[in-house]
DNA sequence: CTGCATCCCCGCCGATACTG
DNA sequence: CAGTATCGGCGGGGATGCAG
């Protein structure tokens, strides 16, 4: 059999970790968009001490804005990492907390958050030498 | 002793798995940067195989285009997480090969490309639930 | 073969003000 | 309390052309 597997009309093909992507529709960059926002990662981590509400959310994580809470938590909902909760109390309130899928891919994403901290001295450092 | 470590002039700050941060400054942030680039890690997945010249990489990294594989390669460089070497032939080729810290910082990313691959699915299908 | 420079579009994100 | 609407800056990144 031929070697890019399934690859018709000038469709361009990746091997990475033995699975073919096209550009387009890669899962790898789908789910990197997540961790990519600059606040995605950081609300995730927060509701992984538990449900919170939205005002909650809005005192932990620092210097969010209004805005950007608001749609990246719908964002994370949208993609089923982060499920919500309206309580029609008066005023109303919203909580927010991890679906099973959050807590899964929390898993995975807690060892890159280690290792950021343990080599981000040597990451600054090569920084600084190669600029210099 | 008191609660948020070191708050000092309204630094405001985040506890992030036993860490403190600020919202500028994170380390998190800062590697999660690599992870986000369009093309960063689709770049290190390959040079996983074994060291490429550039234009192997421009050949196996589909529909990259030539501006963006040199400003990808440069920043990883900088970085820290390959390195670069000139050959002098005529006319000169450039290798490109991991790191150490690149080889590490691939240790803890393809777990987070196979939970991708593995969980894509309910995403698109998360997605496809919350907009109809 | 490898890399740099230029132009330009577009989406992220911040600031602010306004509703149920 | 929670969310929406609007405006605007800034930077990522694609297309193209030039250079050692």
């Amino acid at each position: 059999m031929d070697k890019q597997a399934g690859t018709l009309e000038g469709e361009r093909v990746i091997m990475v970790m033995g699975e073919p992507f096209t550009a387009d529709n890669c899962p790898v960059r789908d789910v990197l968009a997540n961790v990519a926002g600059k606040w995605n990662s950081l609300i995730l981590l927060t509701l992984d001490e538990g449900p919170k509400r939205f005002s909650a959310l809005r005192r932990e994580v620092p210097d969010i804005s209004q805005r950007m809470l608001t749609q990246t938590l719908r964002d994370l909902q949208r993609d089923g990492y982060i499920s919500r909760e309206v309580f029609p109390t008066k005023p109303p309130s919203v909580e927010y907390a991890l679906t099973d899928l959050g807590r899964s891919f929390l898993t995975i994403m807690k060892p890159l958050v280690t290792w950021s901290l343990e080599n981000h001295g040597a990451i600054r450092e090569a920084r600084r030498a190669f600029d210099g």
